[in-house]
DNA sequence: TTTACTGCAAATAATTTGCAAAACT
DNA sequence: AGTTTTGCAAATTATTTGCAGTAAA
């Protein structure tokens, strides 16, 4: 079974009803390489059938993101993006100048997870946490000025 | 010489004129204890003077980040809150339930720091970095549910 | 048949912008 | 005086909502 339809599966017994609309944008984020903004993900919708509405697309990714399906990520400024939760545990490293974005491993910060569980109690969401900075480019395009 | 009257010396500086909006905004930033948002700044100004439009707050908060005297940091779901660099680094633990924000030391992250450079060639901005999850209420509450 | 779900259009909220008037230096 | 800076009101952008009609189950 591949990974969409376990999502659509996963979404009949928790009482959703399977719609076109449902069916649809579950697959594109299941199918997706990347992380998915919701403009992005209803301009792919829309390639499929004009007869989607973006309130439904919001109304859609909502649910899956309270029912766990999805993870929602901020990439500052304002991007949302979301991918399935297949998508493996990393870092968004968020160029502040150019906004390119690099996927990092998150190793790293299994220690750091350890920490604020330990100091604050705190259970922090590292799977898909977003770093802002200067990416290589920028940096040395700012020496240069 | 004080905290805000070195911010306003530094704009003078740099080129910039010296009006009572910039000088209140920069008080108000400069004075708080806390990491304030453009609103909070606004109605702060408001009980000095009325006569401060919240257009020109937002101008001030864009200049004084592009000049980097001030930070903002993105406390997620389009929460943007700004304070001076005096404020020292460090993490905020904010909490996707209640919204609550622990101030954190930032220590454990200046390894990471060092690795994203390493790797990545990303100069990452950590000083004063969000990072979700459950504080120790919410976790509790959710266990009891 | 029932009521969850959708499309539509209008509402919201936070921030930005154009422009003429005001005010630093 | 000359240019920056401001106030105002309208524009923008991303998202949400009310409601009546549509369609899964």
């Amino acid at each position: 079974m591949t990974h969409c339809h376990t999502l659509i599966e996963d979404l009949r017994q928790k009482g959703y009803r399977l719609t076109p609309q449902r069916e649809m944008i579950v697959n594109i984020i299941a199918h997706s390489e990347s992380h998915m903004s919701a403009d992005h993900i209803y301009h792919q919708v829309q390639e499929r059938t004009e007869a989607v509405n973006i309130a439904t697309v919001y109304r859609t990714l909502d649910m899956l993101v309270s029912e766990g399906l999805v993870c929602r990520t901020d990439l500052g400024g304002g991007k949302i993006v979301y991918a399935t939760r297949e998508h493996g545990p990393h870092m968004h490293l968020v160029c502040k100048s150019c906004h390119s974005v690099i996927d990092a491993n998150h190793a790293p910060l299994t220690l750091l997870g350890q920490e604020l569980s330990k100091k604050y109690k705190f259970q922090a969401d590292l799977q898909h946490i977003s770093i802002f900075g200067l990416c290589q480019k920028c940096q040395e395009r700012k020496v240069n000025r």
